[in-house]
DNA sequence: CTGAAAGCGCTTACAG
DNA sequence: CTGAAAGCGCTTACAG
């Protein structure tokens, strides 16, 4: 920028007036400058500019993987929100690991980020309270956050998985069969808890060897769906709690006679290619990412208020695989 | 900083050193320093840092856009190698917009990212060059660079696409249907270049009327489908030039009396759980990530050799789609 | 082992 | 309409 004003025989305010499009500049002045601007291949260096205002003009998003559909939806929404405003985003994943997402926050806060969303992997956040207090806007999205006051922008977990096992429920179905990841996590226990209000509010007890959590874990899932379909008393349709589920349980009972009926939370691409095509609990990971980014913006732009704890609705989609009624088998 | 030092009763630079774990520290000075700092809560600020050195810690990704499958396998990849590089990554989506592409890149530039991994949208990357000249690291993926000397890393598309319809070609199909995207798009024409050369070595002349590119432009599709199947001597195979394009024949061909044999390049998820399963050729997101990004550290650590060229393999992946012959119709 | 001074490239708050 | 001075928070190059 000095070399720039010398150049055009300026002071170097002029100069970044020029390149901040600040009125007050004669335009033969600004031609001149911009001349020089040119000539130099001039570029802002927006550390320096960083420094001095206190804004980077960046937000960072912390995913737990960016390459899974759910995160990557997300993200791609939080972009789009990012770059309407004019800020740059930075992504970091975290893979489930609570120290590197404190590792990752961190690093970000380092660089000043105006904001930071994320979707939490720690059991405790309290280390960013410092930083809010020092001005940094945080939202947190899908989980909420432990030991911390900030926004919040969730998926309605209990409602959704309420919604699909009432479902199976009007179908017929009594022996519904419940897998989930680890309970530690938010979401699973939240969509536990729906599937329990579905069968308590249709006057049955749960039976807990319909229960399947942790089924995520290495070669737990050909155990779960042994136990629930190889009994006396075997489930006539399955609720799985997330994508990963859904799809492991589709590969084994694909082809197998008898096939349980199945739904499934959360949509994936192509389900409506399968035969049948899956019946699942839709929820809206770029609505998540959109809402979050929002929320996010309109903190910065100085909404002071109490912390939001914002929830999207699911919806249910039908497509065939949750509407056979226990009588097939 | 200042404060910290002010109340550690040390110098700025002490404090630094201790920031910095540079060496040359008694440990009580240090201890006095890092009780300073927690009770402060002091954090480094990297824009000051950055302006000092000249190195942010930080690359650049630009992608189509982050929330489709390729990219965001990609993005995690090359997330993974500059997490492992201490470095940070700032992401962008062109949405396939070359002046979105030109506008990211040279933000980016203005936070000074040590370097950029760029998945082309733009024509003409000549804007780049006085960035690079200026020491920016830039490494283009998926698609070469236009009108500027820099490294690329691709996946073989036309050694791919020649392979899957050599496979249809083995099970004794004459008269393979090709849907490609744009021929403006380097890889939809390097794979129209593949199944022109395993058709004319096949000994077999390329009938115009078997191709069908610009695909996926609106209602183009269905025309495309049309004219490929329904006419007098219609195509017994189709081989499909992208995943979208697989995704749309496949609904449309699913289910139909005579259904043609499909090969498509690029595998997606859940495509070995279709009935039949599809034949792909596989190419490697994550692969294409992890070595662009690899590259792109290996020149910030100095390789200043000329610019590379590198090319990825595909392989087929047979799953039932394109192993029916032509004999069935 | 430790610290004072200068400077990275901008913007802020002024003065003219 | 224009510009000189100060300062953002660090690191570099020295000196002690």
């Amino acid at each position: 920028m000095k070399d720039v004003a010398e150049q055009a025989g300026v002071g170097i305010k002029t100069v970044s007036r020029v390149v901040n499009g600040e009125p007050g500049v004669t335009p033969e002045t600004m031609a001149r400058v911009l001349t020089a601007i040119q000539d130099l291949g001039f570029r802002r260096n927006d550390s320096a500019r960083t420094l001095r205002t206190g804004r980077t003009g960046a937000i960072a998003l912390l995913v737990e993987q960016v390459a899974d559909p759910f995160s990557s939806a997300l993200t791609g929404a939080a972009e789009e929100v990012a770059s309407r405003h004019g800020t740059l985003l930075l992504t970091g994943s975290c893979r489930d690991d609570p120290h590197r997402e404190r590792e990752l926050a961190l690093a970000f806060c380092a660089r000043r980020v105006d904001g930071i969303i994320v979707v939490p992997a720690a059991a405790d956040h309290s280390y960013l309270a410092p930083e809010m207090a020092a001005g940094l806007a945080a939202v947190f999205v899908d989980r909420p956050p432990v030991d911390l006051e900030a926004d919040s922008v969730l998926a309605d977990n209990a409602g959704g998985a309420r919604r699909g096992v009432e479902h199976l429920l009007a179908g017929g179905h009594r022996r519904i069969g419940f897998l989930g990841d680890s309970e530690t996590f938010y979401t699973a226990a939240e969509r536990l808890r729906g599937y329990h209000e579905a069968v308590a509010g249709a006057g049955l007890t749960v039976d807990p060897r319909l229960v399947e959590m942790d089924a995520l874990k290495p070669g737990r899932i050909d155990l779960a769906l042994a136990r629930l379909l190889d009994g006396p008393a075997p489930a006539t349709a399955l609720f799985t709690g997330n994508n990963r589920l859904t799809v492991e349980v589709l590969r084994r009972i694909t082809g197998r006679p008898g096939r349980p009926a199945l739904v499934g939370f959360d949509d994936f691409e192509l389900a409506d290619l399968l035969t049948p095509g899956v019946t699942v609990i839709a929820q809206d990971p770029a609505g998540l990412g959109h809402t979050a980014a929002e929320l996010l913006f309109s903190r910065l732009a100085g909404d002071a208020s109490a912390p939001h704890r914002i929830v999207l609705p699911t919806r249910l989609i039908p497509r065939g695989s949750g509407e056979a009624g226990p009588a097939h088998r």
